[in-house]
Order: structure tokens, then C-alpha cells, then sequence
DNA sequence: TCCGTATATTACCCATGGGTAATAAATAGT
DNA sequence: ACTATTTATTACCCATGGGTAATATACGGA
């Protein structure tokens, strides 16, 4: 009724009578676009690769030149979404601005990332769907990011921007308010994933912060933690290359 | 040992019956609480029948007297959780206060029960593993419980105890960082599931709160809001027979 | 004591879906 | 064009685990 319609999936390289020739990259890619969007829709556990490989036009069998099996396409899901906020974070910590700024900045790149699918593959996936390997990393991974956030609150309250707290709880709250958008956001609706994600921003930290701006009220100061870019899902292949963890690059024969 | 029966006499031919149904009772909740700690441990996918009957000392096909099938047993385990959420809001609805006392109140009691068993079950369980009518029980009852949230918010900035906001922004904010908790808690941690509750009620609720009261501070107020009744996981299976939806009581031969 | 019911067990069925082997088709290099 | 390599397909294996049938056992009631 749908997917098997040689009509949709129009970014699929695989289309029938198409040029087969495309980079291999492309194709992993592609493969991962549609096993993301599928184990969200449909839970990992519903999903079978049978119905990835439908969707891409080719069948079950073929997937296996591309990876080991199905729990390595779920952590390559996963590991695209990481990367997005490893850069989030990397870019947060080397801009300037206090405590506060860093957390508002984090924030808002954060719950844009929830908004999108390898956003959510991040809150959404099970650790123990993984092998043994690749669950050290991500626990790793998470680790980093929950520091991240305690760095600028503990920061900010050294600064004296963020009121005094107890960064660990407080970052609880906020990340676990993020991470919960990765459950209930669906692009459909009345806002805009950017829309929440700087409402949120706002909402999560007024309540620490020394100085209660009411940058809600009205847009005088759109603020600068939001205006630059944000949209480039690509071109982020290559970076993946260099990824810091083993990440096998197809099936190596 | 109980009330269900006001004479414990030879004369009461329901006597036998009675404490009959009460052991099958007590057995089908045991499996719940076996099971429940089972599918939070390792996932409801993961999670066999075998092993919740191996954990009971006994073999799967016995599970099958009691239950439907492994996903009637898991909505039954949201069930119970849910009903200790309808409790926490009916309690909160009755008692009186602004709008911020209700939504500190039932931020407390929420938070708390995040911290259990029963409770994570409300946001750790899949929806799309129940069947079609469960699932729309379940989701209709996930719509209450958001729109308490909202209604308190609502009624705080009518009363002028919550500054202006969107509700139903807030009420995500909120509940997200409250359902984070049944994602990370565990019970052997350095905080109480009490503690890291009232904690976060301070926390969640100071944003929005138009009067910054420091009740974090010193213990001058603990406030109203968290010392009443907490305690009575148990004599819940009477209430639960009233249940508002159709959950078949066992096997019905 | 004997019957009927509730409850448990053993032994099975079988649909599902991840994964593999053998092989065919396309592509690149020479 | 010939060959090696990559990439896809068809046809299959089989472990897993939910669910069932047949049957045994415990127990209350007469």
C-alpha cells in the first residue's frame, strides 16, 4: 500500500532500474536513515531487518555487506546521534560566556537534537540491545554528556550566574526534561523542533539562574545562543571516519 | 488476618471461597511484582515467561491460569501503577491550596513513585507491546495524568501563585524531568526515592513560582505538601476489583 | 471415601526473524 | 572481452519463546 510502492522512498539509492553506482558510504547511510526511523516508529524489537531492507528496495541478505548484524545497525544509530552532541558540546565549551550562557547554549542545541531522529535514537534505544562493547561505549558516552551539563551548572555557579545548587540534580532535571522531549515530540505538531527547543531553554533555567531575564515575554533579544548554524546533517560522513570508537566499516572480507 | 470477612466462623460456608480467591490473589500480584521487576531489569522483550515462572518456583504454563498472555501481565503491571498515580492526584485534587501547592504536592508524590517499581513501569514500558484495546486505555490515562499537570499550572496562574506561561509547555517540562527518574533511579544510590522527590518538586516548581520561597535552604517549613500518608502499597487490592476498565480476573473458564 | 474444581506439570507446537551458504548479476581493471 | 571483486538474490537453517493440549495432583465439599 505504501512502502513497496516503486514511488516512494525517493531517496532510496537502491530505486529499481536506477544507477546502481553509488558510494558505499551513501548506501550505509541510507541504510541507517531507514533503520532509525523504523526502530522509532516501531520499537527495535518489532522491527525486523526484512522490513529496512523492503524500504531500501533490496532484501535482507544484502544489509549484511554493510554490517555485522542488527544490533551494529542500531549502535550505528545511535552513534550518528552522539556525534551531533559530542559537536553540540564541543562548540558549547569553546565559545565563551558563563556558566549560564554554556547551559543555555547546550540547552537549546540539546532539545533541538530530541526533536529529530538521531536525536532521539539517543534517549529512546535500550543499552541492552547492544553487545557487551559497544554498551561500555555508550555508557561511556552518556557519562560525558551528563558532564557536560554539571560542568557549566558547577561553572555557573562559580561565576556566580547560576545560583548555588547541587549540579548533579539539577542536571538531572534538566537533561531528563530533554531527553523526555525524545518521547512525545513528533514533527506534525503546532511547534517547530526549534520553537520547543528554545522555550525549553528558557524554562529549564530560569529557575536557576541569578538574574531572571524575561527573554520570554517579548522578542527584543532573540539571544546569541541560537542564530548560528544548525543545519548540516551532512558532510558529516567524513568526520564520522575519525570516530573514536571501533566501529567496523562494513563487513570486512 | 484480614476484612474480608467479618466472621471467621465454621457457620460461613463463603469462609472457604473467600480465603480461596484471596490466595489466587495474592498469587496473580506476586506475579506481577515478579514480573514487573523483571521487565524493568531486563526489558519486556528480553524478559520470558520462563523465567518470571522460574523466579516463582513454578513452570510457565502455571502463569496462564492467572493471566492472558506475557501482554496482559505487563498492562496489569501498569495498571497497578497507574491507579497509585490516580490516588496521588485524587488526594491532591481534594486537598486544597493555590495552584503551586497542588502541582508541588503532586510533584512530590509523582517524583516518588518514579522511584519504584511499579512506577517506572508508567514510562518505561513500550505502549505498542499491549494490545489494541490496552493501549488505548493506557493512553488515555497517560492524557489525565498530563492534563492534572496542566490543569494545576492553569489553576496557579489563575490564582496568581504561578507566573504566566504556557501550561502545556511547562507541564512537558515537569513531567519529563519526573519521568527521567524512572529511567535512572535506583534504589541502592546515595539519595532516597523521598529525598531526590522533594528535591526535585523545589526544583521544578521554583521556576515558574511567582513567590521565590527558599523552603530549600533551612528546614523552617517543610511544607505541607510531603509528610501526610506515603506508605500503603499494600491493602490497594480491593480498590483495584473497582478498577475502571475491563481487566479479566485470570483465566475465566 | 469419592467427586469436582482449581492448579500445577510435562511435553509439545509453531510462528517469527536473525543469520548464513550458495550463487547470480553487476562493475572495474587490464 | 576476460576476469576478479563487489554486491545483490534465492533458499535455507535454527534458536527462541509465546502459547496449548493432555494430564497429574492437591483440596474442599458431600
Amino acid at each position: 500500500m505504501d512502502a513497496s510502492s516503486p514511488f516512494s522512498n525517493q531517496d532510496s539509492p537502491w530505486l529499481p532500474f536506477e544507477s546502481r553506482r553509488r558510494a558505499r558510504d551513501e548506501k550505509r547511510e541510507a541504510v541507517l536513515r531507514t533503520a532509525v526511523a523504523l526502530f522509532l516508529e516501531q520499537g527495535y524489537h518489532r522491527a525486523t531487518l526484512n522490513e529496512v531492507a523492503k524500504r531500501l528496495n533490496i532484501t535482507k541478505p544484502a544489509l549484511y555487506n554493510y554490517f555485522r548484524g542488527k544490533d551494529e545497525i542500531l549502535f550505528e544509530c545511535w552513534a550518528i546521534g552522539n556525534e551531533l552532541v559530542d559537536e553540540c558540546i564541543a562548540e558549547t565549551s569553546a565559545g565563551g560566556g558563563t556558566g549560564l550562557d554554556k547551559l543555555r547554549k547546550l540547552t537549546v542545541r540539546y532539545a533541538e537534537l530530541m526533536t529529530a531522529d538521531y536525536g532521539k535514537s539517543l534517549v529512546r534505544f535500550d543499552l541492552r540491545d547492544l553487545s557487551d562493547d559497544n554498551r561500555k561505549i555508550v555508557r561511556n558516552a552518556k557519562r560525558r554528556i551528563d558532564r557536560a551539563f554539571r560542568d557549566y551548572i558547577a561553572q555557573g555557579i562559580a561565576d556566580g550566574s547560576i545560583k548555588p545548587c547541587d549540579p548533579k540534580l539539577s542536571a538531572f532535571a534538566i537533561a531528563g526534561s530533554l531527553n523526555w522531549i525524545g518521547h512525545w515530540f513528533q514533527p506534525g505538531g503546532a511547534m517547530s523542533g526549534r520553537a520547543v527547543a528554545e522555550e525549553f531553554a528558557i524554562r529549564l533555567t530560569e529557575g536557576i539562574a541569578t538574574t531572571s531575564k524575561k527573554k520570554a515575554d517579548k522578542p527584543p533579544r532573540t539571544g546569541n545562543a541560537s542564530r548560528e548554524e544548525t543545519r548540516e546533517h551532512h558532510t558529516r560522513t567524513a568526520a564520522r571516519a575519525a570516530g573514536q570508537s571501533k566501529r567496523a566499516r562494513g563487513r570486512l572480507r
